[in-house]
DNA sequence: CGTCTATTTGAATGTACTCAAAAGCGGTGG
DNA sequence: CCACCGCTTTTGAGTACATTCAAATAGACG
């Protein structure tokens, strides 16, 4: 029941079976229904979440309203609030299931003791994280350099077949343009 | 002669005196005058660099010739091509002092010796990693909330002071804005 | 002092935005 | 099975903000 995120593990990091048996043993199965909210703004963040099936979205809403999406994640991803998470401070986004999903919670503390016991997990998320500020580094520079076309077949291409798992709507949030001008931008 | 880097380390992590030793022995000094280049794009990336005195910009040109600044360092900053260095591809960079600067600088197959000597430094650089992508997915919120001249005033605020060390077409690029519109703002 | 670069100002253009409304689509219950 | 409801997508018109191109001014450095 775990043996998808042994492999992602095994993806990046040589365990030994007694690490990851350390690792497994503090994981807990969770199913949402599509459109369950996994956190709210304002929540004490205690996990994160790697997704064994489904789509979620992370979101932050503003001071106006708008709504920005701070990431997708399928199959494979890990998904949470990581800045409350890693400096034990209440949420600010929401995190909603768009599809009926299966993940696996790592609690915070819990982490820590993995860490201390089993520091190939501080490997495993070290390169993890390193490759998410590459990506994300990339995506400002594509916001930078790009218009609003390039940037959306850009976004197809790095979350395949996404475009029909997710809505225009939060597709544009994610892009930080409007689902009007993303709407336009198909047609033509 | 590496008290700054030292004093860095401590406030993420507790080294022994013998890991430190271990670290310490691995870097190099380099002076750099300002306008030298430190890294240009094709380069195979070897190392990364901690300021120790001094300013620094990396930067992508893209294929129109415009420049993106990528990040600033000043003292007790992490420089470098960190996509390159990490996948162990040629740069796409330029990296270049902006002030007559001090740098340490660490080599890619080192730092793998380091971890696996000591797995502290995995701890360390996963903290100022998960620091870095934390900060990072502030910048694409603020870039998608904000108007220019909000974004231009938590520049400030965020890097204090750096608005005398850097020139305004540099900050404009950062910013992803031209160097007339932020003239523009600041003016009104 | 002169040169080179950075900054400011101006005017015209363009891209994306807002507000508004219509059309399309999917799911639910009668 | 169809009618309705809510949400998403599309279309339209007017507006705002940043851009481009051009030129003048100011500042830094040798």
């Amino acid at each position: 029941m775990h043996s998808s995120v042994i492999k992602h593990i095994k993806n990046y990091v040589s365990p030994t079976p007694i690490d990851l048996q350390l690792f497994t043993s503090d994981l807990n199965e969770i199913t949402v229904s599509k459109g369950v909210f996994l956190l709210k703004p304002g929540t004490h963040v205690q996990h994160e979440y790697f997704v064994t099936k489904g789509c979620l979205k992370a979101y932050y809403v503003d001071h106006k309203g708008k709504r920005h999406i701070i990431q997708f994640a399928v199959e494979n991803w890990w998904i949470g609030d990581f800045d409350a998470f890693n400096n034990r401070e209440s949420s600010k986004l929401h995190i909603e299931a768009i599809e009926d999903s299966q993940l696996l919670s790592i609690n915070y503390d819990c982490l820590q003791h993995i860490y201390k016991e089993a520091p190939i997990f501080e490997r495993y998320f070290r390169i993890l994280t390193t490759n998410a500020f590459i990506a994300q580094g990339k995506r400002i520079l594509s916001a930078q350099e790009k218009n609003t076309r390039e940037r959306y077949l850009e976004f197809c291409s790095s979350y395949p077949n996404i475009e029909h798992r997710v809505t225009n709507y939060d597709i544009a949030n994610y892009l930080g343009v409007t689902p009007e001008n993303l709407s336009r931008i198909k047609v033509s």
